[in-house]
RNA sequence: GGUGGUGUGGCGAAGUGGCUAACGCGGAGGUCUGCAAAACCUCUAUUCGCGGGUUCGAUUCCCGCCACCACCUCCA
């Protein structure tokens, strides 16, 4: 295959060669957890989602880690954002951890961000933090001050290269007690000393204390990737200090690359600001999914690159969900006509419109996952797919399965913006039945020209949510 | 101040050294329809932030400038 990536790491395209044939380990920088998440996640977990299964898609095998973060960040105030949060709604730690966690689940599941394969908790992996640290003082890159450690940024020579920073130019830190005990301001914790009200606290060789925020990534990545791996993700508000002390923590204590490729991805934005939890500006995912169904949310989340930000506006959101309806339109009329069409008839001629339209979008996709120009694809095709489908003439069985399945493995599979026929329950059948007995009647007053009759059928419908749609073979109906 | 990025039609957005600057949304007109809806067709940037340069030719390469954003402090 020739999929070639962005790798941030150099800021340039290039091939992509995984370090083992046939196999892809990637590690996705996930979400802390002391709120629900919001579409900023939304976007960023449903672009490094698509990835993954392009990559399964392309016939790789894929080990995908994304973390999830309950311990560690501290607040301006030096406070942990968890602590901060448990302190506020009278609940331990460890609840709001699980609450969270599970809300987070629960919306990608929603959003059908297909699960990692290792969901690591950083609270879950203390001792591996610790061994690392160890290697780290041992090995002159790290130092104990009063029972915290910290990185001594100066030994390692790469610090900087992923975000393109030199030391002398970073502004100095500004947290009076941290910068009190580190010989230089830009050195950073790995375990920080727990005062007495801090309920989060492990034992160490330090004294109790907790981990600084970057170490797990580094700690956990090699337990389950490796020292070395191929693709490292996240978002570009991490890419300093977080990915860069990732990468200055690892190599350092692994003496080797830590990973190869770093895709980056840009920020949900509304009006221009960037939507985070700080602030306050964002919507979360539950709010969002109230309005749209989640394969618009996937929609939008792909409008641009996905290395670059996407604006939120109520407008976005209505034009990702009538650039989805007009491509499900197609799927949608592909089913309903597989149930009556006339079996055998090759059709020829269209096959070779969907093998087009699959090369072309493994095409864009090997260019550095273009997803928007893969929807354009998919829009491209659904012009002649609606063309074919209008024209009137008999269209055969293996030709309309042939198109559900183009749509179902490029759109479903790979971009999961189209869901899969759904098996109907003996509820749905019932209700298919009613509707149908409403539109044969229905075309019995058309037939009398009651049109008063007929319209009143089809709007008492459309009120309940029911659309129907007279076309030269008869009337189909779809739920709004 | 430093670093990274962006600037393409009414909106979002892809893209390329030269063929008609994708695609979607929105808008206008048309076909179809009892009317709709959906779909399809046509139109909707002589132009790609501004000024130079390289070139036979630049939106695309180079230089400068301007604007916006992100990061440098917690955030995907």
């Amino acid at each position: 295959m020739a999929l070639k990536v962005f790798n941030v790491l150099g800021r340039e395209k290039v091939d992509f060669v995984p370090l083992t044939p046939g196999y892809v380990n990637i590690y996705v920088c996930g979400p802390t957890v002391y709120d629900h998440a919001h579409l900023g996640h939304a976007k960023n977990y449903v672009n490094f989602d698509i990835i993954v299964r392009y990559l399964r898609f392309s016939g790789l095998n894929v080990l995908y880690v994304q973390n999830i973060t309950d311990v560690g960040h501290l607040l301006e105030s030096q406070e942990d954002r968890i602590l901060k949060k448990a302190r506020e709604i009278q609940a331990l730690p460890m609840q709001i951890v699980e609450t969270y966690a599970r809300s987070y689940f629960e919306d990608m599941d929603a959003l059908g961000v297909k699960r990692p394969d290792i969901s690591p908790r950083a609270s879950g992996h203390i001792p591996e933090q610790i061994k690392m640290i160890e290697t780290l003082i041992a090995k002159g890159n790290a130092y104990e001050v009063n029972g915290s450690v910290y990185f001594d940024v100066g030994s390692a020579p790469g610090y900087g290269k992923l975000s393109n920073r030199k030391v002398e130019q970073l502004e100095a830190g500004t947290r009076e007690v941290v910068r009190d005990e580190k010989r230089s301001p830009e050195d950073f914790a790995l375990w920080k000393r727990a005062e007495p009200e801090h309920i989060l606290r492990w034992d160490s060789p330090w004294g109790e204390g907790f981990p600084g925020w970057h170490i797990e990534c580094s700690a956990m990545a090699k337990k389950y990737l490796g020292p070395t791996f191929d693709i490292h993700g996240g978002g570009i508000d991490n890419i300093f200090p977080h990915n860069e002390s990732e990468i200055a923590q690892s190599e350092c204590a692994n003496d080797a690359d830590f990973a190869r490729y770093w895709l980056i991805g840009g920020s949900l934005t509304v009006d221009g600001v960037k939507m985070s939890k700080s602030l306050g500006n964002f919507i979360t995912i539950k709010d969002a999914l109230r309005d749209y169904r989640p394969q618009v949310v996937r929609m939008f989340a792909m409008s641009a690159h996905y290395g670059s930000p996407v604006d939120y506006s109520e407008e976005a959101m209505r034009s990702a969900n009538a650039g989805w309806e007009r491509l499900f339109g197609a799927v949608r009329l592909t089913r309903s006509m597989m149930a009556s069409a006339p079996a055998g008839e090759d059709g020829g001629a269209f096959r070779e419109r969907l093998a087009q339209a699959r090369a072309e979008f493994i095409s864009v996709m090997d260019d550095d996952f273009n997803m928007p120009k893969a929807v354009a694809v998919l829009q491209e095709l659904t012009r002649d797919v609606n063309t074919l489908l209008n024209s009137g003439q008999a269209v055969g069985r293996a030709t309309l399965e042939a198109i559900n399945d183009t749509y179902n493995q490029l759109g479903g599979d790979v971009l999961g913006i189209i869901p899969a026929a759904e098996a109907s329950s003996s509820n749905g059948q019932r209700e298919a039945g009613l509707i149908q007995l409403l539109i044969d009647m229905r075309k019995q007053a058309r037939a009398n020209k009651n049109y008063a009759e007929s319209d009143r059928i089809r709007d008492e419908l459309a009120r309940l949510g029911v659309v129907l749609e007279d076309r030269s073979d008869g009337t189909v109906w779809r739920v709004n």
